[in-house]
DNA sequence: GCCGTGACGGTAA
DNA sequence: GTTACCGCCACGG
C-alpha cells in the first residue's frame, strides 16, 4: 500500500493504463510511463506492477494480477527481463496463450515480437495508428 | 531515519 | 552496431 496519496494516484494510473492494453498486444514500461504522464518514470512503472496484489489475496481490490494484464508490459528492448527464476517464464506462458509470439534467446531471454502483434514501443497509440495509415514508405 | 535496490530508459562514449 | 553510467522514486533492510 502506497505511503502518499500522490503515490497512490501514481499506482492507480498506472494500473488502469495497463488496463487499456488490448487483449494480445503488448507495450513497454516508458510507454505506460508516457500514458500517465511521467516519461521520466519507467522504473516506477515494474514497481508498480511488482506490489500488484494477488488476486487470490484481494480479490475486492479492482487492482490485482487478475484483473491487470500485467504480463503485456515489457521493456523497450521488447524483452521480458528475467526479474525471477520463474517469473519471466509465467509472464511469457500468459502472453504466449493470448497468442503473443515469443522467441528464446540463446542466453534464455525471451524476446516478445512486438514488431509483428504489438503496438511499437515508446510510441503513443494515436502515433500507432498513424503509422498504420501511413505505411507505404519500407 | 539513512542506504541500497529495482519488473527501465535515455544519452554518452 | 554495443557497453557504461546516470536519474528517477517507492520499498525493504
Amino acid at each position: 500500500m502506497p505511503q502518499s496519496e500522490e503515490a497512490a494516484a501514481w499506482f492507480h494510473a498506472v494500473y488502469t493504463a495497463v488496463q487499456e492494453i488490448p487483449h494480445g498486444r503488448v507495450t513497454s514500461y516508458g510507454h505506460i510511463a508516457r500514458l500517465v504522464g511521467r516519461p521520466e518514470r519507467p522504473r516506477q512503472v515494474g514497481v508498480c506492477l511488482k506490489h500488484l496484489p494477488d488476486a487470490s489475496k484481494q480479490p475486492n481490490n479492482p487492482f490485482n494480477n487478475n484483473t491487470v494484464p500485467w504480463q503485456r508490459v515489457i521493456n523497450s528492448r521488447g524483452s521480458i527481463s528475467p526479474r525471477g527464476p520463474n517469473g519471466a517464464s509465467r509472464q511469457a506462458s500468459a502472453l504466449r496463450r493470448e497468442g503473443v509470439t515469443i522467441e528464446t534467446g540463446t542466453m534464455g531471454e525471451l524476446t516478445v515480437d512486438f514488431e509483428m502483434y504489438g503496438w511499437f514501443p515508446e510510441m503513443l497509440p494515436s502515433e500507432a495508428a498513424e503509422v498504420e495509415d501511413d505505411s507505404d514508405e519500407d
